[in-house]
DNA sequence: CCTCCTGATGTCAGCAACTGACATAGCCGT
DNA sequence: ACGGCTATGTCAGTTGCTGACATCAGGAGG
């Protein structure tokens, strides 16, 4: 982060930042798959901690209350481990760099693909999970970008369940039937 | 797509991609920003056409069923003009290097900025349009899934309506913060 | 017809990310 | 002391990607 911050991402060589930790270049590759991973130390544990407490919910909660809480807790736990003025340097260095965004969205799929399985675990049925997982994500993805970019700090927690009301309101909001007729010119089945 | 099939991702260089079109190696990063650009080449369109529909939406809609109805219409379009067996080998090609799935996926975060960006211009405020937004993206991406999977191929557009109805049904369910009462007796239903 | 300009392409050199193969050093149990 | 295991170092090589400069074809205008 030192490396990153001062001479910025790109500009700091994978060696540069070995060099920095007493270590040579081969062995930073032997600890971190690319350049990149290196931000994403605690992410694993933070996917643990979370599916884990899907399986430990109450059994009577439904899937999207069940994967929002879990996000909320940990949350929580990130806010009080990482800290918030840490994050938002991280986020500085992921918002700026298309590169590591893209490893960040990843990490995120990856989570919804475990919850998703946590949810199966359950006994949730299929595209319901899926939809729980993913929506989980979306939640999860805005409480995160109002958390940091707020002037007056609060609780993370707290904007993760706001989304989430505020995810359940738009989808309430709207009739099914309400939806817009397209025209679609019709073209050549699939066939096959 | 043939060189990558026959010799794999991996295994293809950029030099011999450059050389089957008849060019330089130095004239592709001309053209495309990075190797995995080249998977990528009607995604500008089609998030353009995805925009589009939105803007020329009916007022009355909501927000939700706006960029479904978007998506719908741009399923529809790229199950026309590509064609599922392209798109399921392009999408083998996606789930098996996590190289071009981050590639897909921060496209897909772009055009959730882009959605995003079109729902403000409509009125809606904001946390309901990254939330529409992104809620949005779950159902494409889930409905495309579910059919491209599917053996028996039906609808890409029926398959997003089907996901997301299945996601009101989700959202409709459960209320955020079920402390100790649960509302009401969990319906896992929907699907198939 | 000649000239100049422009845009597309080629050539070349170079850096940095990453990898495989092999060597070395330190620790640990026997 | 020995032998093995693990972490680290060394080295060479490939590939993605970039900047600088050269070349070449076609069109506009004299």
């Amino acid at each position: 982060m030192e490396l990153f911050q001062d001479r910025g991402y790109v500009e700091t060589t994978v060696q540069e930042i070995a060099a920095r930790a007493g270590l040579t270049e081969r062995t930073f590759f032997r600890y971190f798959a690319d350049k990149r991973e290196v931000l994403f130390s605690g992410s694993k544990e933070l996917q643990k901690s979370i599916i884990a407490r899907i399986e430990s919910a109450a059994r009577e909660a439904g899937p999207l209350d069940v994967v929002v809480g879990a996000l909320e807790a940990a949350g929580a736990e990130l806010q009080d481990q990482r800290g918030l003025s840490f994050v938002r340097a991280r986020y500085a260095l992921v918002t700026q760099h298309a590169e590591i965004q893209e490893r960040e969205l990843i990490k995120l799929a990856a989570l919804a693909v475990g919850v998703t399985r946590a949810l199966h675990a359950r006994g949730v049925a299929e595209p319901a999970a899926s939809l729980a997982a993913e929506a989980g994500m979306a939640v999860f993805k805005i409480g995160f970008e109002r958390w940091v970019n707020e002037r007056k700090p609060r609780d993370f927690a707290a904007h993760i369940r706001e989304a989430a009301v505020a995810l359940k309101a738009l989808t309430a909001g709207n009739k099914v039937h309400a939806r817009q007729t397209l025209s679609r010119p019709v073209k050549k089945s699939i066939s096959r």
